[in-house]
DNA sequence: TCTGGGGTCCTAGGACCC
DNA sequence: TCTGGGGTCCTAGGACCC
């Protein structure tokens, strides 16, 4: 007999803007957006008040403005934010450590076990109202056998819904809606799927011919095809957000930066940033990647991995400056830079490879120490390596 | 309408190795 | 002179998500 499983997809309403609310309720009953200081830019989040309006989030803010004069726009707050996520993501660890944030404001939980003898619907209906009277935070919950209807299902009832969808529930629930609707299939594909006579999720599911479908979609093709039929295999796995695959940080610079001298300086504090966010995960990265937009948006990227990983500003802007020498175009000024660190590694993973190696008297060995202790991290990293190199004599 | 900042995953071509 | 097949890693760009 087969055993289902029960996972929820738990998603905070509105987000940024509702922690703004719930710190000063006097924003609750009016349109309020969280979006740039300046006239230009996006809003990253609307309240439901302001979606009255046709306000969205990632809406240009001048549409917004046009759409809705009187809305209130706050600077973005990510101190709070963070908090408050992290009270969200605690609380639901009171039901299960089988939970996976997924962002910010989402997460998905293996209830299995935590709803046993009790209805999911019971179980949900608590945890909305808990965290509406702890924190002040709507969010909707979806219920399903697993992520993929999880996900789907809290889609469809917002703000503050409870959303079962089984797999028999697939064809009429999941079918009818837009094809846009079905995560992973952004604007650009959208209108290729049309161009097939695709307007649905069901009309995606039923198509016949895999081979157009997949010119599309190349090998995710069958992958969605079992999503949208209902199947989904894979397992919440609670440290998949801390296994980091790159840190980086960019910046939008309004007006464009026009002389050499203020990309390399726009440049050294992005470096020092992710230097410093690395270092704080105690992770050091192996390849470096500097990101460049010009004023016509065109955007371009050089990488480099060196042969040895780092997270130590100096090592690290050295190699952000020779990479910028092929991005720099004198005729074009730069709207974006950006600065990113991948192919990471955990510096005490680091640190067991380095006392794997014997003390070596040759030059070579010598500096691929050097090369290595330079990405441990400060008084941690250099008492464990100096144990380390005193056990080996030992 | 005019496009932020944080990410993940995929693809295609090339270098290189056995 | 003409030249396989499999695998891994790297790079640049692109689609997508919140």
């Amino acid at each position: 007999m087969k055993k289902y499983r029960i996972i929820f997809h738990v998603d905070l309403n509105a987000f940024f803007a509702s922690c703004e609310m719930a710190e000063n309720p006097k924003l609750k009953n009016i349109p309020l957006g969280i979006g740039p200081t300046s006239d230009r830019g996006i809003l990253t989040t609307a309240n439901y008040e302001a979606r009255k309006y046709g306000v969205s989030s990632a809406m240009p803010l001048q549409e917004a403005r046009r759409l809705c004069p009187r809305l209130k726009v706050l600077p973005g707050n990510f101190d709070l934010y963070n908090k408050y996520s992290e009270l969200f993501f605690d609380y639901l660890k009171t039901y299960t450590e089988k939970l996976e944030p997924a962002s910010i404001d989402e997460g998905y939980m293996d209830m299995t076990e935590a709803v046993k003898d009790k209805h999911p619907v019971d179980v949900a209906k608590k945890i909305q109202d808990d965290l509406i009277e702890k924190y002040d935070l709507p969010v909707s919950i979806g219920i399903a056998p697993n992520m993929f209807l999880a996900k789907m299902a809290s889609d469809m009832k917002k703000p503050k819904g409870i959303t079962v969808l089984r797999k028999r529930d697939v064809e009429d629930k999941l079918w009818p809606l837009p094809i846009e609707a079905l995560h992973g299939i952004g604007k650009k594909t959208v209108p290729n799927l049309k161009l097939l006579g695709i307007k649905t999720i069901g009309d995606f599911a039923t198509y016949e011919d895999k081979k157009k479908l997949s010119n599309f979609l190349g090998n995710s093709t069958e992958s969605f095809l079992e999503k949208v039929h209902g199947n989904d295999e894979r397992m919440i796995d609670p440290t998949r957000k801390e296994r980091h695959q790159s840190i980086g940080n960019s910046k939008t610079y309004e007006g464009f930066l026009h002389e050499y001298q203020e990309m390399i300086q726009a440049l050294e504090a992005l470096t020092a940033r992710v230097s410093e966010r690395l270092k704080d995960k105690d992770l050091a990265a192996k390849t470096l990647t500097v990101q460049v937009r010009y004023s016509n948006y065109d955007t371009h990227s050089k990488g480099n991995t060196l042969d040895y990983h780092t997270h130590h500003f100096y090592e690290m802007f050295e190699e952000v400056e020779r990479l910028f020498e092929d991005l720099f175009n004198p005729d074009e000024p730069v709207h974006l830079l950006g600065v990113s660190a991948s192919n990471l590694e955990k510096t005490e993973q680091l640190f067991k490879q380095l006392t794997i190696y014997e003390v070596d008297h040759s030059k070579d060995k010598n500096d691929e120490i050097s090369t290595l202790l330079n990405t441990i991290n400060d008084q941690y990293g250099k008492k464990l390596l100096k144990k380390g190199l005193k056990n080996k004599k030992d």
